[in-house]
DNA sequence: ATTAAGGTCTTAATTGATTAAGGAGGTTTC
DNA sequence: GAAACCTCCTTAATCAATTAAGACCTTAAT
């Protein structure tokens, strides 16, 4: 019971090995007769196909799309932006008959390192933080590659929305309603685990670059406001859940002054501010006004959020990943709109 | 520019292939400084590090797993549950630093068939409908394999629960409350898109194994408790969602006599009963009670619910997928747990 | 001085296929 | 009867690495 190859196949039939490999691949070269023989001898000895390995090698191309998530695995799939972006690659990855191959991020010392094993024609990498290891081994690996969201990486395509014109917009949108006393939560900034209010420097060094830049659209519309922003509370979270956005609730919602308008950077957290504010006895919209980004889980609850177009952001990065010849380093911003719910309302 | 390999690097430094593959993955046997030119040369070569398909095939070891969802892959995470299963899975699969592989159906006729050259050391098989062509595809592979939840395959690993007695647990629930008028509303039970009223020879048709075991559970409840199956309004749906749950509801809640408690399969489908409740101006669980599966997303809406362990079902799986050596064909039987919340209460 | 032991590199077999080019043999065409 | 043309199969190069075993040289121990 010795390993089944072509070759033993071939010497069993008494043909050479690339006949029976044309018996699998190729049926029209060969006679009828002898290719009923090779594939039922090949079907008694158990041999299990043409090794998909050897014939990826030849063939050169791996037929999968390494797919990179800043989370480890587990959490990757929390936040239903995400299950929204996976959908639409997966739509691209199926039209095209290709697989998805998502890797695990390098992780302690081992001796396989996944990104460099990855059998595959190309990477689409998701939300790293700037600097992330993971990064320079794609790079090497010298694929096509694409980034959705961050980190931006000169001479590659590029797919996002534009993050600093989203954030002015939802907090531009609270501030016309005549909020003064805004509350942030954001959750995606660092890496570190962090939990607790965040001042302007740890806010400003987030290597994170699509949610500095949604923070920096914040800031620049209270300022453009008028508002001083170290005065701004800002909560930050290490997890992207609604116990979370609850305890962020909690902190900001008790805050001497209190804010009027609280925004938060996920959908999910945004359902935990209302939790709170239930909590604390508190009405939305009449005594604080939330605001949400995705729309992602915010229909039902009536929530305000930021649109942006997720299953197209992923289809695209599918398409532009299978594309052939390899994409252009262009960097393609999807539209955000803003979704007006009844989770937000002038103060008072 | 034309392709770089080992032998390219090896020519240009003056030493055999051997030497330069030993400079990349066995450092130790190497002189410093050789290793250090090697490196070098090969970076001003522009290298890419060892041909990733090369190395599998000549270690006999692909480094990832392979994943085939019965539903086509862009709706595969619309279902908590699914999602909940994955990230057991991908946790086994991060601990081992090897990746997930999602692989499309076959679909069409193609010239690439994805499971068959899918570069994986083995597969992880999630609810296909019986005779699914994808499952003999997988079988001629000759590689490890699990089923989970369905369908069960003599001779292999297969995780899941006991889908008769969970249905039952789920309809013996609301029969002992006092319901005497059930109605139910399942998704997955066919693959041929149709929605609407199944009469029982059409349930008990349903090629998928695992919400035809749940719904006989169903049946044998209400039956041992005097109840006229045939009598039982039961809407099928073809897809899982909270929309798909409202229609289902509406159907339900407006048959003569009106059910005063539903059952579902799913919790994003209870969540659609409980629209459609609200919709008609009917009250949970004083007009009506609902059952929702999974407890995937119905701690939240207060739904009663089949707790199972799907993180480590997943999880479960990809330790058995991941063990060496190969796992033995036992069928695990995971723990399932009825959760009563406020969505059940006795009739009247 | 001799032998053993290390360290460093090479040789060559191996992994399992694909595929262009060519040859053998038979049939058709003029 | 020769050229042309199929059909069916073989030869041999190729894909890009890994790794056991051996060669060669230096150093250390006896």
């Amino acid at each position: 019971m010795a390993k089944v190859t072509l070759q033993t196949i071939a010497d069993r039939v008494g043909v050479s090995r690339a006949t029976v490999s044309y018996a699998f691949s190729r049926p029209d070269q060969l006679s009828d007769g002898l290719r009923r023989r090779i594939l039922e001898v090949a079907d008694e000895l158990g041999y299990a196909g043409p090794n998909a390995t050897a014939r990826s090698l030849r063939r050169g191309r791996a037929g999968a799309l390494g797919l990179l998530f800043s989370e480890t695995l587990p959490y990757a799939f929390a936040d239903p932006y995400a299950v929204g972006f996976f959908q639409g690659l997966a739509a691209a990855a199926e039209d095209a008959g290709v697989g998805l191959l998502i890797l695990p991020l390098p992780h302690g010392e081992r001796r396989t390192v996944p990104v460099r094993d990855a059998v595959v024609d190309a990477f689409c990498v998701v939300s790293l933080p700037d600097g992330h290891p993971a990064l320079a081994e794609v790079l090497a690996r010298k694929l096509p590659m694409v980034v959705v969201d961050e980190p931006y990486v000169p001479g590659h395509p590029f797919v996002g929305i534009d993050e600093p014109a989203a954030g002015a917009l939802a907090a531009g949108h609270v501030l016309e309603l005549g909020h003064r006393r805004i509350g942030v939560a954001m959750v995606g900034l660092h890496d570190d685990g962090r939990t607790g209010w965040a001042d302007p420097a740890r806010q400003r060094a987030a290597p994170f670059e699509a949610m500095r830049g949604r923070r920096a659209g914040y800031e620049s519309a209270c300022v453009a406001a008028g508002l001083d922003w170290a005065g701004v509370p800002f909560y930050e979270l290490s997890r992207n859940s609604r116990a979370a956005g609850r305890e962020a609730g909690h902190a900001l919602l008790r805050a001497e002054p209190r804010p009027t308008a609280v925004l938060t950077n996920t959908d999910v957290l945004a359902l935990g501010i209302l939790d709170a504010a239930a909590d604390l006895g508190l009405r939305v919209p009449e005594d604080v006004s939330v605001v949400g980004f995705s729309d992602s889980a915010a229909q039902e609850a009536g929530l305000t959020t930021i649109r942006q177009a997720k299953q197209e952001i992923g289809e695209k990065a599918g398409r532009l990943l299978l594309s052939d010849p390899p994409p252009a380093p262009e960097r393609l911003i999807f539209p955000h709109e803003l979704i007006v719910r009844s989770s937000t309302a002038a103060p008072h």
